[in-house]
DNA sequence: TACAAACATAATTAAATGATTATATATTAA
DNA sequence: TTAATATATAATCATTTAATTATGTTTGTA
């Protein structure tokens, strides 16, 4: 696969707000799957079938910690990942209650 | 629409990499119709489809000359857009035979 | 060991999308 | 005015995609 077509597929990756805003969230802090769903509204699955697109395209990366499944962004080797998401609307607000504890 | 799903729809169309080797086409110069069909190798009536996306979301202007329409950049106001498509790979060998004359 | 919590995976469905085919519109040239 | 060229639009189709529902797996705890 050549370069622009790997960063098409990135950006169709970007090119979802549920995603976008998952990946503006982990340039935060990183989070587990239970926050996201906690932050997002949305269902666990549907949280799930994100990341699992967003780690097999080398977004992120997860760390098992106990029970829970941290998620963090993997994005040192992509600088325009980084310029994107740099641009996205700050999303702190969203997520400051949850720096100390778990679902 | 909020600034997130605004930036996510713009992510959406980059995330083709037919569009995104037009956006990077036009970075060079503009071009109309008939040589992006050239270039690309495409139909006409898909390449139209995709500049009518590119169009309604901003993104290109377009330019009547005679029986040519001319597409060019209009993404002064996105920085985000221009930063991306700083890091698409080079797309000039493509398009220098067509620097003077139309199909 | 048994149960509950956190998460993943699989199957299904509805909607969105890219490409093709066919047709219409607008401009230029004969 | 007729024909040809450039482009747009509409209709159709196959594929992809996001979300839901149902189920499986792993870890912690009673």
């Amino acid at each position: 696969m050549d370069a622009t077509q790997e960063m098409s597929e990135v950006y169709k990756l970007l090119g979802d707000k549920t995603r976008l805003t998952i990946l503006a969230l982990l340039r935060v802090q990183e989070l587990c799957v239970c926050h996201l769903v906690d932050i997002l509204d949305m269902s666990q699955p549907n949280i799930s079938q994100h990341m699992r697109k967003l780690k097999s395209a080398g977004l992120v990366k997860e760390t098992r910690k106990g029970q829970w499944i941290y998620y963090s962004l993997n994005i040192q080797d992509k600088p325009y990942v980084r310029l994107a998401l740099e641009h996205v609307p700050s999303v702190k607000e969203k997520i400051e209650k949850y720096n100390s504890h778990c679902c």
